[in-house]
DNA sequence: GATAAAAATCGACGCTGTGTAGAATTTGAG
DNA sequence: CTCAAATTCTACACAGCGTCGATTTTTATC
């Protein structure tokens, strides 16, 4: 019975279907900027891969533990370096460093960001992998308004629902600024931002 | 060659074929709610409308063209109350009116816009028919935000591009939201509302 | 209310893609 | 070198899709 886990754990050496592994969310992410989603199917991703229908499964299970394992793979690679939360930092700052890496980030992995967030309600290991990281600039957000001044606590209009609102507006208007090109995103995240300290109790200087 | 078109223009008496069009879209939108887009099957329909496979695709290409007439007959519907642009109030009551339309809406059609906006990037139609909504509100939230005081223009910091992001704050809050519960659409909606207010300079009193 | 054109429905076919099973080959530790 | 584990392949049965031609039902018209 072939391995379908995650956990292929520790081991010294690098075994052969390590790298096949690793081809084929290349092939995938490759044949996602090429035909999208849908029209990709198990054998576009076997054949981008070097092998045959048969031997991907073998990996994966469906297209769609593919396609959760290339997106696991990139918001993994995005929590260690979650230096979004870098709290040493005075609220005008945190803000405009953290848009900055968003940006970064966006312009790196935005297709593979797209996918997940599209895929989030039909994939639900997908769903679950986008939410922790939502959850992850929430808090980080939360944590700046408070500094910032805002009233901490629940309530509709106090920095924990503030900074889910503000997460969302910026996952979303990523989303669609990433689509166009990278001064779209750059716009957008001035935008953002100017919307963030506002909402922060911070006049944005001219 | 059967007729694929919308356009089934003015007629004075209701075609046979009329009904069976609304009952198709009424099965569809059972079904979405009942196992989702993905596990939905152009047979399922077919079978929830009483018809056969081979009858649906009179009416209906495929099973994107059914959501997507589904999707139309909600947003025209929603486009002819256009009252978004109640121009005629003052910014405070214009949002907090826009805002309680808005719940409204999701309350009612939640299952409709999630879906629509899941498919906008794979179903182009679609795309187009939740484009053209979004443009309604950001127009009208431009136009609240002139009116309260913010420059007008399309710089980064200014009404028009900051009335696009707080578009998009509303759509993906009201999204995760209204897969919740009416409570919980409530809440968002008091948070987007405080700070749509705080962007337009406006301070939500306690 | 008979009739012929148009509208609507059906059942069957071929196709593409899926997921599985068992046989065959390759790999790598000892 | 050797053999068990890992990897790959081919073949199969099955789901759902979209199309076609034949058949039945509606509807406008006389």
């Amino acid at each position: 019975m072939p391995a379908h886990d995650r956990a292929r754990s520790r081991r010294t050496t690098e075994r052969k279907g390590d790298i096949r592994e690793r081809a084929i969310l290349d092939a995938c992410e490759a044949l996602l900027a090429q035909k999208g989603y849908d029209a990709m199917t198990v054998g576009d991703v076997a054949q981008g891969a070097g092998i045959t229908r048969g031997a991907l499964y073998f990996y994966f299970g469906s297209k769609q533990e593919v396609v959760a394992a290339l997106v696991a793979r990139t918001v993994e690679h995005l929590w260690e370096r979650s230096r979004v939360t870098a709290q040493t930092e005075e609220p005008r700052q945190a803000i405009a460093a953290a848009m900055r890496r968003t940006v970064e980030l966006w312009n790196e992995h935005g297709l593979v960001f797209r996918t997940a967030i599209d895929l989030s309600l039909t994939v639900p290991e997908i769903g679950e992998l986008w939410s922790h990281t939502a959850d992850l600039f929430i808090t980080a957000i939360t944590a700046v308004l408070e500094r910032a001044g805002v009233q901490a606590g629940t309530a509709p209009d106090h920095a924990s629902a503030m900074a889910r609102a503000l997460c969302w507006m910026i996952e979303r208007t990523f989303y669609h600024a990433s689509q166009e090109s990278r001064e779209e995103l750059q716009k957008a995240s001035a935008t953002c931002e100017h919307i963030w300290l506002i909402s922060a109790g911070i006049n944005s200087e001219a």
